[in-house]
DNA sequence: GCCAACGTTGGC
DNA sequence: GCCAACGTTGGC
């Protein structure tokens, strides 16, 4: 895999507070969801991130950014004054893991979720889907490349 | 703010 | 193991 989409309310954390994050570096705590939590399993370094804004208006994908860190135990789950917290999760054995991702670019232009319609199948970008809701999903490759593409051309 | 879609929970 | 109830998400 080399292309994920991450899911973020801007007014949560926005782009701009990945920029402006230390070392422009985050890691992707709280996700609670296992399909998400597997895609992230399945990430590895220097993997390209869609940075997407959701619940907002326009919806769309505003940059990217870059896998520096894989397979790490979010630290979240043990923390009771967390809204993350899940006391049912074992120390011995986490069971939410998260990745770290580094800032790369923010689009001169957002692709919004119309744009994307637009230009791909519903297959190809999972958020698309109606009601989907996951946090993280997979891209592949040529949908990737192709979406990269689209978002740094000028005139989409 | 509405509501459809989805994942999770818990009673049985 | 089924499924109704519930809480949350997120586009509109």
């Amino acid at each position: 895999m080399t292309f994920l989409l991450l899911k973020s309310e801007p007014a949560a954390y926005s782009i701009d507070d990945l920029r402006s994050a230390k070392g422009k570096t985050t890691v992707w705590d709280g996700v609670r969801n296992y399909q998400a939590r597997n895609t992230m399993l399945d990430a590895a370094i220097g993997d390209y991130a869609f940075f997407y804004h959701s619940n907002c208006k326009p919806p769309g994908i505003v940059g990217l950014c870059q896998v520096t860190a894989v397979g790490l135990v979010d630290p979240t789950q043990f923390d009771p004054t967390s809204k993350y917290f899940d006391p049912t999760s074992k120390q011995n054995d986490p069971r939410w893991h998260t990745i770290k991702v580094k800032y790369v670019e923010t689009f001169d232009e957002m692709v919004t979720l119309d744009q994307l319609r637009e230009s791909f199948a519903t297959k190809e970008l999972l958020i698309l889907q109606k009601g989907s809701r996951l946090s993280v999903t997979p891209i592949d490759d040529v949908v990737g490349a192709k979406l990269l593409k689209l978002a740094r051309s000028t005139n989409k």
